[in-house]
Parts: structure tokens; sequence; C-alpha cells
DNA sequence: TCTGAAGGCGCC
DNA sequence: AAAGGGCGCCTTCAGA
């Protein structure tokens, strides 16, 4: 393979041949170099298997996307350019590979680019990203921006070498506990699950009924005299029959099986370590998705599973309010983030004298930024507008926007997908088209009103962890990323740290720390807090 | 027999 | 008690 160097003025220094790619990397990465690459997992993961690890990169595919559609960049010739491979989705990353045998490797320092030439030239793609993030408005926030997702993918990668750490043992215990020991044979039901569904059958008077049948379970429902119109947990919990609590219990413990009992401990937990398919940007918000193993719904009930290793801890952390947080910033609504300022941000809207309880304030904030229009969450959004006009206008905005079809954009700069078209509205002729034109233009709306809070608070959240994993290297630069707290666990606003026991009250300070820098990647000097709540334990079960 | 949609539910 | 955003995965079921 080939490697292209980058210097300070823009030139290119030099291109080489590079036959052994971790050797390569190691050689150069004390001089600091961002790694400028198509695809991290594919290049990273091998390093890694290696013993190597490295600072910064440049994730070119995942940068590509945030280009491609930002309304920072919509001017550029990435923009305008025809969709192509580098619009491609992420490879899945499946087992460890082997060293990618084609395609380029380089590293970057600060650069100016001349014009692209072939599309699926790295160099050429490089230099496409560069001039448009040169020529945008305003560079250094995407910048920021393509520099969290490229940590993110860093991130992402390390955290899937590392694993999770998992113990079979305390899974199978809490699944025996709840279902019976495991069955002999694949695919029968544990013998406390079919007690249970013994006992529905019987008070249905329904001997054949399958239970995971939803319309077989709507039919023997009705049978027993109740109507209702859909099998889901909640709406079974109004019925008052002797058959609906060995019911809801059962749909709990066949939920348990099914997402998490032993066959997914089979194909997804290996020498102690839970290794999911970790998808940075997977969503349009910029979340991460996951694929394979649901990660990112991984059950409070079986948290339990995961434990430190002898002489380590898990140090477990999350933002507390995070996305209300971010609204108050974006919006600089100072009521509100004054309303953050003395720790519960509810509790600060309800001594505002905005809403009378915790929990209206909560519905109502929740109301705001999902865009609740009935039910006591939109019953309370005029008195909170009018306490909050600057943050709830901003979300305001943000649903008419997407209503008429216009793309929204995120504090660091990534942009929703293209919108409906707002045209067929008017055109059609039709007045149940035109309800269902208008439903659709709405539930757009609701999309774009939180797409700019959710999206904003992933970046706080990509900025958070590659603060978190900037200090955590410097606690150990020498050894290999395993031999000292590295980061195992991510969710949307939390985070889990694997770390030797006497370094658990350090990395609770990095975390903290952290936190502050992110806020400040964020949004400057604003006095907005991002506090967040930190446990350190032996397993993820203990932790809140 | 395979595939995709729908129903349902876990997480934030 | 239920309603609003984002996901992934399991099961059933209808259609090719």
């Amino acid at each position: 393979m080939r490697a292209t160097s980058f210097g300070d003025s823009g030139a290119v220094i030099g291109v080489e041949q590079v036959d052994d790619l971790a050797a390569f990397v190691v050689a150069r990465e004390t001089g600091h170099p961002r790694w400028v690459w198509d695809d991290t997992s594919r290049w990273y993961a091998p390093l890694l298997a290696a013993g190597v690890r490295v600072d910064r990169c440049f994730d070119l595919r995942l940068c590509h996307a945030i280009l491609r559609s930002s309304s920072l960049t919509s001017d550029s010739r990435l923009a305008r350019s025809r969709r192509g491979l580098w619009d491609a989705p992420a490879p899945a990353a499946g087992p460890v590979a082997a060293a990618p045998s084609h395609s380029a490797l380089f590293e970057w320092d600060q650069v100016a680019a001349p014009a692209p030439s072939v599309e699926s030239d790295p160099v050429a793609e490089f230099e496409l990203q560069r001039s448009a993030v040169a020529g945008c408005p305003e560079p250094s926030r995407l910048g920021r921006l393509l520099a969290a997702e490229s940590v993110g993918a860093l991130i992402a990668a390390e955290m899937r070498f590392a694993g999770l750490p998992w113990s079979a043992g305390r899974h199978d215990a809490i699944l025996s506990a709840s279902l019976g020991p495991r069955p002999a044979v694949d695919g029968a039901r544990p013998a406390k699950l079919q007690a249970v569904l013994d006992i529905v059958r019987q008070r249905l008077e329904s001997p054949e009924l399958n239970p995971d049948s939803p319309a077989d379970l709507l039919r023997a429902l009705g049978l027993a005299g109740l109507m209702v119109t859909s099998t889901r947990s909640w709406e079974l919990a109004t019925l008052k029959h002797p058959a609906i609590p060995p019911l809801l219990e059962y749909k709990k413990l066949s939920r348990l099986l099914s997402s998490n009992g032993w066959a997914w401990l089979d194909n997804w937990v290996a020498g102690g370590r839970f290794r999911p398919d970790y998808v940075p940007g997977g969503a349009a918000t910029g979340r991460w998705a996951t694929s394979g193993g649901g990660a990112l719904q991984l059950p409070k009930n079986i948290r339990g599973a995961v434990v430190a290793d002898e002489g380590w801890k898990l140090v477990v952390a999350d933002a507390s309010q995070l996305e209300p947080r971010i609204l108050a910033a974006m919006a600089v609504d100072r009521g509100m983030i004054e309303a953050g300022s003395a720790g519960d941000l509810y509790a600060g809207i309800v001594a505002s004298g905005a809403l009378e309880t915790r929990d209206q304030a909560k519905v109502a904030m929740l109301g705001a930024m999902y865009g609740a229009t009935t039910g006591e969450g939109g019953r309370l959004m005029p008195a909170l507008t009018r306490a909050y006009p600057r943050a709830i206008g901003m979300v305001e905005n943000a649903a008419r926007a997407g209503e008429r079809g216009e793309v929204v954009t995120t504090r660091l700069g990534r942009s929703s997908p293209p919108g409906h078209d707002s045209g067929t509205w008017n055109e059609t002729v039709s007045s149940a088209e035109a309800a269902r034109a208008r439903d659709r233009g709405r539930a757009w709306g609701r999309f774009t009103r939180n797409f700019i809070v959710q999206g904003t608070a992933a970046e706080w959240a990509l900025c958070w962890m590659g603060s978190i994993r900037r200090r955590l290297h410097e606690l150990n630069d020498a050894g290999a990323l395993v031999d000292g707290p590295h980061l195992v666990f991510f969710l949307h606003d939390e985070v889990v740290v694997h770390a030797p026991a006497d370094l658990a009250v350090q990395v609770a300070g990095v975390i903290s720390d952290a936190a502050v820098d992110a806020g400040r990647l964020l949004f400057g000097q604003l006095p907005a807090q991002f506090p967040v709540t930190i446990a350190i334990v032996d397993n993820y079960g203990q932790a809140k």
C-alpha cells in the first residue's frame, strides 16, 4: 500500500510504499500526525490487534457524510458532486480482519488543497473535503465536528477491541433466577416461563394459545371478553382479568429470553468480553448505532453481568439532563441556563416559578423537545414558552422549518436529511390526501425539532468522550490500551471506563473535567453547566 | 423457501 | 395514563 505525507504548508512531503503497516505507523506516531483514511475500523482494528494505538485520525467516509449534507457546505464542490463511493454506508465490522491490501493511507497536518481528480482516490477526496471546510462560513466549528466524529470512530474501534467485561456466569445466574435453568434443548421454553404460560392458557381457557403471536393472543383475549385493539403491555395493563398479571409476566420473561438469553450469550460473549459492532454516525442525528448484539438496548436487568476484572473497577458516568441543557445552551436562554446551574434543571424550573412541580417541568421539557401536542406535555407548553421564550422558540422554529421542507443544523454543523416535499401539500386536490400530506409535514417537523437537540447532544457526547480518551491516554501513555483505564461502553449520554481499582477515583475526575471541556468546545465561555453523575462499582448493575 | 413488513419492546 | 424524537432486534405473518 501507499502513504502520502502532507506538511504544514499544504505541500505533499512524500509518497511512500508501506509494507508493514504497524511498523510504519509506530515509527511516525511520535510526531503526532493525523492519520487520514477511508474507514477507521478497517485500518485501526488491525493496528490495535498489533498493539498499536494512534492519537488522531480523519475518517473520510464519516466526514464526507457530514459535508455532503451540511448547510454550511452546501455550496462546496463536494456537496454538488454526484453521489458515489464515498456516500456508501459503513461496511460491517465482522471479525477482526487481516490488514487490507489496497487503498492508501495518509498523514496530514495543516494543508491547503489543489483540485481533486479521481473520485475513489482518498487524496482527491481529502482535498475536496478540506476545501469544503475552508470555504464554509464556520470552518472552525465544522472542523471541530469532523475531529469529534473521527475521534469517535477511533473510540468505537478501541471499545470493540477492548470489549465490555462480561461474566457469563453472572449472566447465566440472572437468567436462571428469572426463567429457570437453561433448557437442555435449544428453543424449548425454560421451566418458569412455561409455568407462567400454563397459568395464562388456563385462565384464558385457551390451551393452544401462542402468546408470541399478536393475532392469536388478540383472538384469545376477545373470546375471554377482553376487548382490546392491540396486545401492547401498557394497554393490557388497563384490563382487569386474572389472566393479565401472568400474561404481562410472560411478556417480560419472554423478552429477556429472546433478546438477551443464552443464545445471545453464546453469540456475543467470548473470553469474558462482549464486543459490539459500533456504528458511529449510524443515526441521522449523529448518534451512534450498533449492528448486532443490541448493545445500545442492553436491558437494565442484565447489567449485573457486566463485571470488572479482579482488581479493577467500572467507572460509570452519565450526563444529567443532557438534552434540555443542550437546548438551553444552544438557544442562549439565560433563564434556562440559570435554572440548570444549581444541579437539578427541573427543580430549577420549578424554583423559577414557571411550573408547579418537578414532574410537570420534566414532562413539559420532554414535550418541547419531542413535539407533544396533546396530553399533559402539550397543555404545559404555553407556560413553558412564557418562561423560556428563547429555548422553546428555538425548537419551535426547527419544527416550522421542517414542516416547510427545510433543513435544520446542529451547533457544530450537522444538518438534517432533505425533508419531505412541501410542494405536494398545496398541489393536492383531495382533502384526504391533503390531510395526509399535512400529517407527514408535521411528523417531519417533530423530527427536525428533535434533530437539533439530539444532534447537538450527540456532538457534546463525542467531545466528552474524545476528551476522556485523551486524558486517559495521559494516565497510560506507555502501556497497551487495556493495561490502563480505557473506555468500554458508550450509550448516548453515558460512558463506562474499565479502570485499575487504584486509579478509579482519578478516572472519575478525568470524566468530570472532560465534561467541562465538552461544554467549552461547543459553547465557549457560556456559563452552561453539564454535570455528570459518576459511580465507581464492581458491576454495571450497581450504577444508578 | 425466502424476504420484508408489522407488532412489540428494550435503550437513550 | 399517554404522547412526542432517535435507534436495533425478535417473532409472526403475508406475499412472492
